[in-house]
DNA sequence: CAAATACCTTGCGCTATGGCAAGCGTTTAG
DNA sequence: CTAAACGCTTGCCATAGCGCAAGGTATTTG
């Protein structure tokens, strides 16, 4: 499937369009590859952007006052990804978003994004989807962690991603986890 | 001040009310007062109303398949809280929500207040901030929790929430950090 | 292709935290 | 007002997970 088609139909499973929108729709996502290890966003600049991730993955973390990485999100294809709180706010960023794989995504402004949403009716329920989506997966990593063996968590990862252990560093799922590298390391070895 | 005025001046510090607004608004929120341990919600039940509170504490959680309670936010005074989850979805709720001490607040019901949002700016502009402020809370939350020591838990719950736990029992800030309430009252001995 | 780098694993000892039991103080309810 | 219930503290022991160091393997880069 090529990028358009691919970024229509994860609209279209939302709501559909109406004619002439997909005109509309792809005139302002621009695409675009990162190698491996790239930086999309990085602490202190403010997010004015949305991504739609094609191909590839990226990741989502801050840097914790001692210097320890904090991975807070994995995006994975077909996924919006961006730094919520300052695309909202318009204040600089926490976060830092990097490219883990070469990774194919579409780039949209946050005003031509904005434009959309209130523009297309698909764009808006794309939105309000992102954000309701961001708060019950923040819920459900808070109730999924709280109070849990370093063995719990790992499961619950693998049980809603599978195969995201073959595909990722180990280094970055145990600080997805908030665990060190060396237990989850001693953990795969008895699974 | 009386209950209606410090809904209303919780209101105007975010947008200032056109006239006749506030007839409107107070039309719809219902004075109730709820007794120490009484509950607003239960686990399975939709959530279809928004709280404001007035004078008192909520604690929202859910009860995990070991029977645990996990204690995801305690509210406040001059706070709304509801189940966003519930509330957005129209699914049944995981959480439970009861008061901590005798409490007093206003209710509205989902529809009346998703009325108000579309008719009134000021609460369109209330409810988008509750929107944006629960998401940016949890991820705070999973952020200062990452990782870190049942000490600097506490540390970073005393510093945004101080003279808390003087008021709330300690088993409920254990259950907020993700912490036994045995190593909790160790930690306070060594304050 | 080779050297350098980054990543993963494993062993060892240590510390923080959990589990449990007992005792105390305070709140609740008849 | 009293008995029961509950919540908090504290001691003791068990253990999960961390920190560090060393060695092996894979990956990157020139």
């Amino acid at each position: 499937m090529n990028p358009s088609d691919q970024l229509i139909a994860y609209i279209q499973k939302l709501n559909p369009l109406a004619e002439g929108d997909r005109e509309q729709i792809l005139e302002k996502f621009k695409f675009r590859k990162v190698k491996k290890n790239e930086f999309l966003l990085r602490e202190g600049e403010v997010c004015n952007f949305n991504l739609f991730i094609l191909k590839g993955s990226l990741r989502m973390y801050m840097v914790s006052p001692q210097g320890q990485e904090l991975i807070r999100y994995f995006a994975f294809e077909n996924k919006f990804g961006t730094d919520l709180t300052s695309l909202i706010s318009g204040s600089p960023s926490n976060e830092y978003i990097q490219a883990i794989e070469k990774t194919e995504l579409f780039q949209i402004s946050k005003s031509d994004f904005l434009g959309l949403v209130d523009s297309i009716p698909a764009i808006n329920r794309v939105y309000r989807n992102m954000l309701e989506q961001a708060y019950v997966t923040s819920q459900k990593r808070i109730y999924n962690f709280q109070g849990k063996t370093a063995l719990e968590k790992l499961n619950w990862l693998l049980e809603y991603s599978p195969g995201i252990l073959a595909r990722i560093p180990s280094k970055m799922i145990a600080s997805y986890l908030g665990i060190t590298p060396f237990t989850l390391s001693r953990l795969k070895a008895e699974l």
